[in-house]
DNA sequence: TCCTTTGGTCAAAGCGCCTTGAAATTTCGC
DNA sequence: GCGAAATTTCAAGGCGCTTTGACCAAAGGA
């Protein structure tokens, strides 16, 4: 059943039935009343394919997923901000385009969606330190949001991130007010922009107390629950251990845990630790009190805001670049407690800027 | 640039340019060289929703991912298998479309796709026990194929699933060869068609051993660190506790592992355990040596040959159904262990038929 | 040499919708 | 009751591509 047959039916044309359907005003009333319910009646739905032609509009977001195919490519942050990102696409009607393609074929990937028209904006996920992406698609020209802020690139762009910098900085403070002194961290891929600022809020804290910083306890890799569990296992069968791990991610976090519990000590006794918790769906942290303490924020929540934010700018492509910072809370949970050292009197944190 | 002037460009008419960048026959293999190259250096792309229109094609596959928006939707099974069905679809230049709604509003998900010819065909991932959406689309006439059987069920339509059975009934063998014979079982949820396959092979080894069933022992619940661990917890701190425990996925056996160790156990010694490893990307059984004796089955991989299929079917839409059985393999980790009773001579499993 | 093939190219008609500009009809003011 | 304005409907021309059928030229067969 396309417009004309049903045009035909209800013996209009098929301007009169298209303007009815689409809400125009210049149409009698009664009109559009029998038109949509013979729309209804018969089902019909203006073939998508045919509006995009005619409109010149994709109607579509694509997310480009790139890696080594034989290795990680869907983590699940990415996958759990793509769901929140979807929400806010089917609302308003918009098709989310999963591109999954070798990292090799990044560019090409972008490119191509930009030249064929398949969509009208795009969203970069996983923002590295000096994403290539950003220069790329301000010079082709192809609308997108960041989740993340790419330091080192001078243009203005729009983006969502999480405040990591102070996340880290206020977890910090946390386990130096509990009288942790040895704190180490395990941080992500230091090539991932967030990483790099978690780790400046966390040597902030330190040096803003007067803690020595050492480069020792400072371990960064992928996070993963296994590689959590390796280099908090080397750091506590080291001389002069930590007494404190703050993790990336509720993956490193159980990794860890793991290894506190496997070198006989007990987490949140003998070792504290606190995690980045994006509220993942399937990696909750705990049902009702939680596992472990943690600066969280939801991943998924996110990708709604990135993506409401993108269907904004698709809309008005010629405004500024919109920006939103989002603030992790704070939570605490069973996985810390005080210290070695004196418990000095806590300190507020004092809402530096990142 | 589009297709007009590209011809213009070339002095040939839209339809030689066209038929030239297509690859068909009729046309001089000079010109088609010399079209060839002008399409590269301008950087042309045939628009894909002209394509669309007038080939009547979508050149596009839906993935419909409903549940409970408010909490999990997105599963790192569902997200790894949609990354591995992503590369096939790149690869022959289909776009993969994500749905995420809300679980009331699936029907009319698949509906709209129909009607509005967004895509050719759909995939079914998370198969239930008598799946609504088999006879929905059978119904509205949408090529589709699903991951996973259901049950309940008579039409014969197009499957890839794991032989769940056989993997379950072959990891219970084995404890039994060990010498166990309180295993616990910590399944999926029931709803779930992989789930209720895995208790029948669990069910049926133990009556072939003639071991007495405990109902006790069987657990069902989301497969999560968290239920995981509840559920092991309840069940060592019983009577006459397991003594080897079957999870259905890494992260419940994660959640058991810490049952396990918070008991003052030791997994592998006191307690063995065998998981169901979909070899997940970002939840790895192990670097080198698997640290959980498993079933192995990559579910990328199935994505992939479910995607394959799903392209097959849709070029030959009139063709049989097809199916795929994949076999899982049983890789032995550091998480199994002799069990308290006399071991038995290991029996080869009998291939017997799911 | 003339006629038939074959090869190479093209004009034009869709695909199903939106949108502009004009036409037909109704309504209203006086 | 008439002309002008407002309302309602419509015809036609795209959107950018594919595809059918026709055309023209060169090659081959008689």
């Amino acid at each position: 059943m396309n417009l004309k047959e049903l045009a035909a039916k209800l013996q209009l044309s098929p301007t009169t039935v298209s303007r009815a359907l689409n809400g125009y005003p210049e149409v009698n009333e009664a009109t559009r009343e029998r038109v949509v319910a013979a729309a209804r009646k018969h089902n019909y739905r203006a073939n998508t394919r045919a509006i995009r032609l005619a409109t010149g509009r994709a109607q579509a977001v694509g997310h480009v997923l790139s890696g080594n195919l034989q290795a990680e490519i869907m983590n699940p942050i990415f996958a759990d901000f793509i769901a929140g990102a979807g929400e806010a696409y089917s609302r308003v009607d918009y098709d989310m385009l999963l591109s999954v393609v070798p990292i090799e074929g990044e560019e090409a990937a972008y490119r191509e969606l930009k030249a064929k028209g398949n969509v009208d904006g795009v969203m970069v996920q996983g923002v590295l330190h000096n994403d290539p992406r950003i220069p790329l698609l301000m010079d082709i020209g192809l609308p997108f949001v960041a989740h993340g802020r790419a330091t080192g690139t001078a243009v203005d762009y729009s983006w969502v991130d999480v405040n990591n910098r102070r996340a880290f900085l206020r977890a910090t403070e946390f386990l130096l007010d509990l009288g942790h002194r040895r704190i180490a961290l395990v941080n992500g891929l230091e090539e991932m922009n967030f990483a790099q600022r978690r780790r400046s809020g966390y040597v902030d804290a330190l040096a803003a107390r007067g803690v020595d910083l050492d480069p020792g306890l400072m371990r960064s890799g992928k996070m993963t629950e296994d590689s959590g569990f390796q280099a908090a296992q080397v750091l506590l069968a080291a001389d002069n251990p930590p007494t404190a791990f703050l993790a990336a991610s509720m993956l490193s976090g159980m990794g860890i845990r793991r290894a506190i519990e496997g070198s006989g000590r007990v987490m949140g006794r003998d070792i504290s630790v606190i995690i980045f918790d994006d509220d993942l769906s399937y990696l909750r942290n705990g049902s009702e009190v939680p596992i472990f303490t943690a600066t969280r924020s939801s991943v998924r929540e996110a990708g709604r805001i990135a993506a409401e934010m993108l269907l904004k700018i698709i809309g008005d492509p010629d405004g500024p670049p919109q920006h939103r910072l989002l603030e992790a809370e704070l939570i605490i949970g069973l996985s810390t407690g005080p210290g070695p050292s004196p418990v000095t009197p806590p300190t507020s944190s004092q809402g530096q800027t990142p």
